[in-house]
DNA sequence: CTGAAAGCGCTTACAG
DNA sequence: CTGAAAGCGCTTACAG
């Protein structure tokens, strides 16, 4: 930048500001120091920058895994919307590990990032303390339940549940099976049973069906169905906690030759591209994953601007995408 | 830092190296550094550090898109292997667009990374020019056709569809078409249709079965299907330039009854994990995106060790994963 | 094994 | 509209 300054026969503060709040700057200096600038291949530098400023336009996203549609949703919308402004993404993967994920946030906060993004509302009690105590905007994300570190965007995971299980009682399932993934302290789980078990337990139904895989993937799809089969052979319905699982029973049912939705209905939890693809079509809970990116991104940015804007807690919603996977009623 | 070097008394440098190289420091003073830390809730500022120290522990990452297995395998081992060394990971999407890529670069470069990890080994003019202008260890990926900026990880694209193709003939299929994803600019697809065209060259068959779709995902496979049965109604076989492609094709085998692989094969590339699940499992080509990345972060950690550990160019291979989707020939 | 000084490349007030 | 000075919080030689 001295560089610049010299060449184009300014201070460097006259560089900066050039760049930074070119209205202060005349256009003719705005000009020649543009030149400077362009003859040199100046690229400013934002860690000198950043630490001059204590601002660092860098927002650290922290999620459970990457193989996963939902977070990928909410990773590119958090991105797409950062990156209008200027903003860059620091991701860590943790595997669903809390300790990894307090190590993440202790790494990240090294960076002095203007925001951090994490997945869920349940870390490691460190992990609350050391961010309250950082001058950073933090969003907890995919969980509405209290109490947060700071803001927060989600959806209720019970009454998408709950919704969902009604759908499947009003279409005349009585056997209904549950496939649970529950994750120790992966509470966003826990409520899609509980949702699912009032639906149930409305409707005078056996709310007992519940198959625990330690797979969100196909695999626990599959080993949910047999298990829930071989506890009740009449079964005729199964909703998953995740729509990959949801897949794998849908795959396990052709491979049984079961033609789906009238020997068995099936029902999942994300609305994934593959849903609308899958035959018959997946019956899901659409979330908003992307969404939930943008929002967390708004939140941080408003935070940038000095002040809070709007509620800090946010509500995105969900809604049920039915398709040819139940029947008709 | 000054608050911890008061409150241990001793000097900020010695609080420095106390952090990065402890051993050069009596155990007593590094006993009260930690102590000093601990109590004040220190975290070091790694901006200031780099700053001084002119390295970053950053490595950019820039994919064309999240929403595909193959980039996200290679960001997972790529992210994995570098957080072992304390680095971190800034992403960037740039949805294909070379002019985003472009942007997505400078952006990064800004932040001084020690590495950058680029997807494919086509870009902008601009950006070869300003990566090698830059301070930074740079690795393409998915790509082994030169020239390269700095240093490369792949495998031939062409030799594993010849591979891919070679198969499907020896299994007796004669009618074979091939779904295309002919995006501009992206010789990797081009490579994967060039050795397709080989194979059926070889055996003397048709090569001419081509349907060219904007769309690398189920519905592409589904059009794509639709095209070359319209072209070819006693086709017998399809391979597609992505696994999600043959997904749908499959898809579209069961919406229309069509028994795979008897009334046709279908192979696919990529390996994603769905092609183990779906019925009857997915011929296709596994390609080793986690290893990508894995090499390309052991490239850059060489890099940064100084001098140039091996050769810089990684040619990792591929496998054909043989599954119900061919028949047996 | 420990420390005083200089500097990394910017930005932030404060003047003019 | 432009600039001289100080400082952001570390690390890098260089001494001792």
């Amino acid at each position: 930048m001295a560089d610049v300054a010299r060449r184009a026969g300014v201070s460097s503060m006259t560089v900066s500001r050039s760049f930074k709040t070119p209205d202060l700057v005349s256009a003719a200096v705005r000009e020649r120091v543009a030149e400077a600038a362009r003859q040199l291949g100046y690229v400013p530098n934002l860690v000198a920058g950043n630490l001059a400023s204590s601002r660092s336009r860098m927002v650290g996203a922290v999620v459970p895994t990457l193989a996963n549609s939902n977070f990928l949703g909410t990773l590119k919308g958090l991105s797409d919307r950062l990156r209008q402004e200027g903003y860059q993404l620091l991701l860590t993967e943790t595997g669903y590990d809390r300790r990894e994920e307090a190590a993440a946030v202790a790494a990240l906060l090294g960076r002095r990032p203007d925001g951090i993004v994490l997945t869920g509302a349940e870390h490691d009690p460190a992990v609350a303390r050391t961010l309250r105590g950082a001058q950073v905007a933090v969003v907890e994300t995919w969980d509405l339940r209290g109490p947060f570190i700071d803001m927060a965007v989600g959806f209720s995971h019970r009454a998408a549940a709950l919704a969902l299980g009604r759908l499947v009682v009003s279409r005349g399932y009585r056997r209904i099976g549950y496939v649970d993934f529950p994750h120790p302290q992966l509470r966003r789980f826990r409520a899609r049973r509980s949702g699912m078990r009032k639906a149930l337990d409305e409707a005078g139904l056996d709310p007992s069906l519940v198959a625990a895989v330690g797979d969100e993937g196909y695999a626990g799809g599959r080993s949910g169905l047999e298990a829930l089969l071989a506890r009740a052979p009449d079964l005729d319905a199964v909703v998953c906690a995740t729509d990959v699982q949801a897949i794998g029973v849908l795959f396990e049912c052709a491979r049984r030759g079961w033609p789906v939705p009238e020997r068995l209905g099936v029902a999942g939890f994300g609305d994934f591209e593959i849903a609308a693809e899958v035959p018959p079509g997946l019956t899901t809970v659409r979330t908003n994953g992307r969404g939930i990116g943008i929002a967390a991104a708004e939140l941080i940015l408003g935070r940038q601007e000095g002040g809070r804007t709007g509620t800090p807690i946010v509500d995105l919603g969900f809604e049920i995408v039915l398709r040819g996977s139940l029947r008709d009623g």
